[in-house]
DNA sequence: GAGGAACTAGACTGGACGGTCCAGTTTGAA
DNA sequence: TTCAAACTGGACCGTCCAGTCTAGTTCCTC
């Protein structure tokens, strides 16, 4: 790795270290210049702007995050049992996103929400909206092979993801870093949700 | 009302149009005393600083929301069947909470969540956590009777509130105001919620 | 080891903003 | 009518910060 791309990563993460715990506003260039060990001149020589360099690092974190668990989620969406094929999601799911850095990813977008909307947006399709897809699509198979019933593969996909994630993301947004599940949790959680999703949804024999 | 008071509710007005869309870091108290059409010194002769009228003006909104929340819910809770009153309480909660303002306050308390933690807490006390508490006692007294069946009524009041709210306010958290579902919608779903709910714990006859 | 590209340290500019001060005016109650 | 309390307008202070500039140093390549 080139020295001036070592150089851009340090920035990039430093300015993910300020960022994601000041805001926009309250991180300043000069301190994310000093967190990277690098002159402020060096900044400015990468980056445009202050703009530029949030926007830049957001993507990265974003894309990191979609990337890491698209391929994680290969290995499930086979041709398994349901409830074993939605345990799975689940879990995985909640391991993946339930993270200090995510959440702190997702409180950033949120709080910005009015001065950068496209981050909002962003966020919302390589997250949630991605995994929607990835389980109406598997609903649909599973609904032809007779394993679900349902009017409206998406709908129902919305419904499972947010029953999922809804109560441990909202509950980390509003209260803090201390309400990330553990793996025991997760599991307890998860187990719930796919009940009571498969009482809603499953194909009566 | 006294004209001081008049002036006091002007100021904790304007705050609270300024704050909620540009942020704590992002609104001006310059521009606050502008928009409340009163002279700076008034402002500070009213708070302490720019800290205490941007919680004075959170806790304002909260309160408000809360107690027009707790009050509207009064009615329902009763003795009707299950199903009514599950459907009467998740519309009541999506018209409520599904507003503008609120979706910014709790935009606002998420993002400033690293300089005010108790904001966040305050919220959810307020809000999901006082609906939890009134859907697991409603619970458990369905449950005495025979109409609803679960081993713990809090976390079917859990699962409940998020079925209901968690698609809806996490839409409108990253996509924006425009997502706000309109009566039509919250009715449909609302009825989704419900009947998955029921799928999962109404008592086996 | 020569030369250019990239980086450093730090001074500097211009503007914004929280908060204070002050001299004068309005308001409402006695 | 009087008078104190509350409000006005705007100047002012100190600080912070994005972004620029400069003069010199380090690093990699040929």
């Amino acid at each position: 790795m080139a020295r001036s791309e070592r150089i851009r990563s340090a920035i990039l993460a430093a300015a993910a270290d300020q960022f994601l715990d000041r805001g926009f506003l309250g991180a300043s260039m000069d301190d994310i210049a000093a967190v990277a060990s690098v002159s402020k001149q060096t900044v400015y020589a990468h980056f445009e702007n202050k703009e530029s360099l949030f926007l830049a690092m957001v993507r990265g974190l974003t894309g990191a995050a979609s990337d890491s668990f698209q391929e994680q989620l290969g290995e499930a969406s086979s041709d398994e049992p349901v409830d074993q094929f939605l345990l799975a999601f689940a879990r995985l799911q909640l391991h993946i996103v339930m993270t200090p850095r995510l959440m702190r990813l997702r409180r950033l977008a949120i709080g910005e929400a009015g001065r950068f909307p496209e981050l909002g947006r962003a966020l919302h399709e390589k997250g949630p909206a991605r995994s929607i897809d990835k389980l109406a699509r598997a609903f649909s198979s599973y609904r032809m092979a007779g394993h679900l019933s349902m009017r409206d593969d998406e709908e129902a996909a919305t419904f499972f993801n947010w029953l999922v994630m809804g109560g441990p993301v909202n509950a980390v947004m509003l209260l803090g870093d201390e309400e990330i599940l553990d793996g025991h949790a997760i599991d307890r959680h998860s187990r719930e949700a796919v009940r009571i999703f498969l009482a809603a949804y499953g194909a009566k024999p």
